[in-house]
DNA sequence: GTGGTCTAGACCACC
DNA sequence: GTGGTCTAGACCACG
């Protein structure tokens, strides 16, 4: 079962994104399971203090892109296989990691730089 | 001079505040230094391609933070001290290595994949 | 017994609403008697093709409204008077009719089209 | 230009469809012509007493239904032709004339008494 | 000023 | 309980 015990929410990036990405992120990393269920609107929107509809909204366009399932009445759940799953995986990492690089570049760090700064927020 | 050649500007992210923290780790990064000019706001618009309103907005939010004045009639220009600096570094490091860290975490990657990604990406 | 044969489900007016005016057109027209029997909350879903709770919603407007009465384990029944079915009569009519007016209106028509309109929809 | 003096908002019916309707029974009746501006979001709002955004939704069907054009920035205009606006009209008389019809059988009314009640409540 | 988007809360129809 | 829709208010980017 998805876990969204250590989301917390950033300012600045629309809400139902940021939903949106972490569910994905949970998929590429193989922590979300094929037909596993996912939290309904008001169950996940009282876990993240946010309105239904924007859990909605980020479901919405996640069914849009064929990674969940609902039917009206029913519970939601992920529709993923492994070829999707790599898809997905690829997609976020690089996205994530030009953001990431593209910052610290921005903070002039040498690469070396970036990567003690990793190491020390890791833990 | 601060170059704003490697802005590139995001999706979902509002661009006025794109343009704030470009400049803010600007400023951290030690590249911008007191007193130094910035852009009129229709130069930046013009560079950037968006509205001279939104450039207007952002350095507006970085006058009344006290990281710019400006002088009607002429240009603006960064305002800053060493500790200053040194705060704004901080401020902005934490937040975005915690960010980076969350998300490569959400993605099932170990300390050395992470580092990994980070060199990959790095050119 | 009241008929639900020329019933049909309009769109964009919740369902119960519709339900609601239904049985009180009937009213004000007389061919509901009072302590006529209305058909259960699951015979007029069916017959519909809507979900019970739907015209449960409905009998319980009507009941708070004092038109219909409902004894546990009995079936549902109209429960009017003469004067009250006047008042609705009157109460509906007026509404509908300034509707109708209203419209035709809008749509520029002379009262003489509107009289046309309404006789070649008749049939 | 097409007005909204006489525009009431009726219950039970989604507003957003209310005006698309209105808009349409303007261009129907010929009262709008083309490449008539119609008001912005915020002043027909405001002259509703509704929000922008209701405006803009039932705006945004007109538009997918190509009656009518917005540019981000310009106002938004009507965008009709004859062919056009006949197959609204018909469109629309046929639909409320059916409207009509159906809640005056459902009252028990003859087509006389149909074609009094509105000769009564024309003026 | 304009149109567009995001978040929120209440309601509807269904299981 | 579920998902879906309607209305509302605040904000963004643009002219």
């Amino acid at each position: 079962m998805i876990s969204f015990e250590e989301f917390v929410i950033a300012d600045g990036i629309p809400i139902y994104l940021q939903i949106v990405n972490y569910i994905k992120r949970g998929i590429a990393s193989g922590a979300v399971r094929d037909q596993e269920e996912i939290p309904s609107r008001r169950v996940l929107a009282s876990l993240l203090g946010v309105n239904p509809n924007t859990v909605q909204k980020a479901y919405r366009m996640l069914e849009e892109e064929g990674l969940i399932e609902s039917r009206s009445g029913a519970k939601s759940c992920i529709s993923i296989n492994k070829e999707r799953r790599g898809l997905v995986r690829d997609e976020l990492m690089e996205h994530d990691a030009k953001a990431v690089v593209s910052i610290m570049k921005q903070m002039g760090m040498a690469k070396e730089d970036a990567v003690k700064l990793i190491e020390k927020f890791w833990e």
